[in-house]
DNA sequence: TGAAGGTTGTTGACGTGTCACTAAACATGT
DNA sequence: ACATGTTTAGTGACACGTCAACAACCTTCA
């Protein structure tokens, strides 16, 4: 821990210009969202693979899982979203401590409206700007960065 | 906006890596400063502009502007910081709406002591993990991702 | 059976960021 | 000097995520 190695100077534009970027864009994607359909990034998020499974019903433990998110997290959102008509909670019928969570067709409604939008915006600003060379250099790197925090988020 | 161009596999998966591999990749490193230095993100980005300039003060319009941060939530952050004791409030002596915001040494001790685990953490997890070439990749990417949001945030 | 330990979801308190609004001070042009 | 518009900062209400604690249920094994 002694003797710090400070960042070059390249370094430190490659670090803040990183997380600018991905910061920047992940915000203005959320904000577009909420402008165009009323959802919020994180609602997306759940409701877009509650309209991908053929009955609508998904566990929340499944949810939470595919989506890395903690389970309080997922909880209070899944209330919210309940309260406005998005989304249904039933009890699970295979596990008494399950819930499972039915999308609406209000739900379905308002992320059909807003998946056209929401692809427009991930093309024009993320992949019309990188050569294809560079999003394989940006997957290679996710993917070894995640490796590195998967085991015990350090 | 008819007609959607869905993303395919390959996309599909570069895109929701980079989201997942960026947002995984903050959310631990504000984790790690808040556990090594009771530090956030947040305040970290705040003390460390004002730690450079030589007599600690910098305008709180210069901070938002090169932070890119909105001013009521620099206003906000500020106020606990100086309750915390990490910075002093002062009106600017050149322009009466400014305000000129002192690191106290207090703060500068904070940031002196969560520097090196912070680089440190951003050398094991991101920079450690990249080729050069990655890096540079990533740069050229993050560049091109900022240029179409800089202009109105769209 | 029953005790121990793990899983699943909920809750309340809290810190933080966003939004819409306000207020004060500056800048500009007449 | 004055009116107008802009810049700068602060405020309160609200939405959201995190954390710690909890309750209900399942599993396992003796």
């Amino acid at each position: 821990m002694e003797n710090t190695q400070w960042l070059d100077e390249r370094e430190t534009g490659v670090w803040r210009g990183f997380l600018e970027a991905s910061q920047l864009l992940v915000a203005s994607m959320d904000r577009h969202l909420v402008r165009e359909s009323q959802l919020s990034g994180a609602e997306y998020a759940v409701l877009a693979p509650l309209s991908e499974h053929a009955d609508g019903v998904v566990r929340a433990r499944d949810l939470g899982k595919s989506l890395g998110w903690d389970r309080s997290r997922l909880s209070h959102l899944l209330k919210r979203m309940e309260a406005r008509g998005l989304l249904e909670r039933k009890n699970c019928s295979s596990d008494a401590r399950g819930l499972d969570v039915e999308i609406t067709p209000a739900g379905r409604n308002a992320i059909e409206l807003a998946a056209p939008g929401h692809l427009e915006f991930v093309r024009t600003h993320f992949f019309d700007q990188l050569t294809r060379d560079e999003q394989d250099a940006l997957a290679s790197a996710s993917r070894k960065i995640m490796a590195t925090l998967q085991p015990e988020c350090d």
